[in-house]
DNA sequence: AATATTCCCGCAATCGTTTGGGATAAATTG
DNA sequence: CAATTTATCCCAAACGATTGCGGGAATATT
């Protein structure tokens, strides 16, 4: 039995009006401090909780975040899901999450459901199949939903937007890298669809374009078993002072797995750096050197971001989080 | 502007009422066909899609299930999540994702939260600290809400319950650890206050009773760290013919790391088994060998029970998922 | 031609909460 | 003492979708 408590329940118990149970449990003015206690000690007893679709229903807005990401399975969303969660639960809100699982209709029917639940805000991490940005457009323009791209966000600089210092991030490496005194170099990216990968790899370029007699080859991985190929057969290739770089954690677990099955030695025989959000890198020995992405801090930065989104219109804008260098013993 | 079309606006646009529209949407036979097809064209026109907050105040059930975890960084529940999304995609639900961080007031306060969103079900994995259950209990009895434990649950078989079969997948490792031929035993299990640990302890126990001339010894690791001292100390203790069996990926980890630590060769110098998703096995060469723990196979058929829950009166009952072994070359 | 049947459709209440606009007392004022 | 202010409270209309019931018109049955 719904056994549930209602405002109505308790306006019959103390024979007074449904409104002003409602107003005295905000303490409305109009309500005598007498009535206000007496309704109050019943709704404890009650244990009353009002309910959260007649008040969305009214106010046209829920108390539910959306995370829509490409795979929950993916390292790097952990961390942001964990932060956002976090957050959400200090405002009373509670966190949807949708995967797009890089399927744009996928996409846009989970922006359906957003829309149907009348969510407070959307955190989205683009597909890699993304081309159409109006499913988008529509929930800004004609739902009033605000929406927040992170991590792999469209190229367009009409929505709010929160990344990784990625092209910093890659200038980073590309430091590193020279300052390692390596001979030839296989740098590893993400899916090409994606302007991170093109944002690290821009980084990457500006930072050895000084270094002249170090041979860079970039290639792009969408899998761990595509990153695992590359390696080896970069390796096989029998490279003078090779480094690998690999853009995330997943292509560092393909790069490790193609350096064991090679046996090579690392770094005397081969270099490595990641990016990564930092538990894989300590799975190997020697650790791995990194430089830190942290999905946790991009929630937390977002979800700041998202507050002001919602209360005040905004100019959509861009905004970064930076980067920071952990050394491990792999370079 | 919340241009949302609405059930009234149509019946507007058509100067008919909104009850006929209502009734049209859903070939209602109160309904002329004409009248149909010109509701349904207009819907189509105006992108109508029903409020969900309206159905579910009416219908007192949301299409939300809800799934709370101890956290969602844990690599057995994305695989659990995923499936169960995949699911509840397919009948028109989502899915909202609690944190319970193993403790036992966020894990009420996540009820709470369910509640409010008069979910559709609940799947949880009970955080460590859980000692109260009358929480769960009332949301049972008082609310009228489908409730399925899986992976972590309670003891008491008055809750409807969903887990891998513990006792068979350790006696299953229990069985390869005889075959193996081995002298000592390290198996690491989980937080000891898991029934899960100590189902699986069981299971192993049972197995390797025959076998009186191997030495076994259980220890309990709740984080990698641990698990890697736990590993090391054993190892340094220069065991005869060792195999380490690790319960969890986590615990897996850790135990790499002890060895990689000690930089000691599988299998020939030690031998190593594992409960595990499938993922980290393949990290490391050789791979390890695991039996499988599939958290997706879980999740679909965690989903399925919650649909027969939901649908009728049942009494509760707990089923589980077998496990398969997955050799690899770490054994 | 009168009655019964079928087919369409609209009215109105409901879910639980919020809120602007009264309404009724008592208290204050001139 | 009449007029106005205040303190409390209630009515009723939203929000959007659903549904039992009733009614009118067209058709079918006697």
């Amino acid at each position: 039995m719904g056994a549930n408590t209602t405002l109505k329940k308790i306006a019959e118990h103390l024979n007074i009006s449904i409104s002003t149970v409602s107003r005295a449990l905000k303490d409305h003015p109009d309500v005598a401090g007498e009535t206000i206690r007496r309704v109050k000690e019943l709704a404890q007893m009650m244990d009353y909780e009002p309910n959260a679709f007649a008040i969305s229903l009214r106010k046209q807005k829920s108390n539910l975040y959306a995370i829509m990401v490409p795979e929950v399975g993916n390292f790097f969303y952990h961390g942001f899901i964990q932060a956002v969660e976090e957050e959400a639960r200090k405002t009373g809100h509670s966190v949807l999450i949708l995967q797009s699982m890089n399927d744009a209709k996928i996409e846009a029917d989970n922006l359906k459901i957003c829309r149907h639940n009348n969510v407070a805000g959307i955190f989205v991490a683009l597909s890699t199949q993304t081309i159409a940005y109006e499913p988008f457009h529509r929930l800004r323009e004609f739902h009033d939903i605000p929406l927040l791209f992170f991590d792999k966000v469209p190229e367009s600089d009409a929505f709010h937007k929160v990344v990784l210092a990625d092209e910093d991030a890659g200038y980073m490496a590309g430091t590193i890298t020279m300052d390692a005194n390596v001979g030839e170099v296989l740098v590893i990216l993400g899916h090409e669809n994606l302007s991170l990968s093109r944002r690290r790899r821009k980084g990457f370029e500006m930072a050895v374009l000084a270094k002249s007699d170090m041979k860079v080859r970039y290639v792009y991985a969408d899998a761990i078993e595509k990153a695992e190929e590359e390696t080896v057969s970069f390796l096989e290739g029998d490279p003078d002072q090779p480094l690998v770089f690999a853009m995330s954690d997943e292509i560092l677990c393909g790069v490790m797995r193609g350096i064991q099955r090679l046996a090579i030695a690392v770094p005397d025989k081969c270099k490595i750096l990641a990016l990564s959000a930092g538990f894989f890198p300590s799975l190997y020995m020697p650790a791995i050197s990194y430089i830190e992405t942290s999905g946790y801090k991009l929630g937390k930065e977002c979800f700041q971001r998202m507050r002001v989104i919602s209360a005040n219109k905004v100019e959509p804008m861009e905004g970064s989080i930076y980067c920071q260098y952990v050394p491990g013993g792999s370079l």
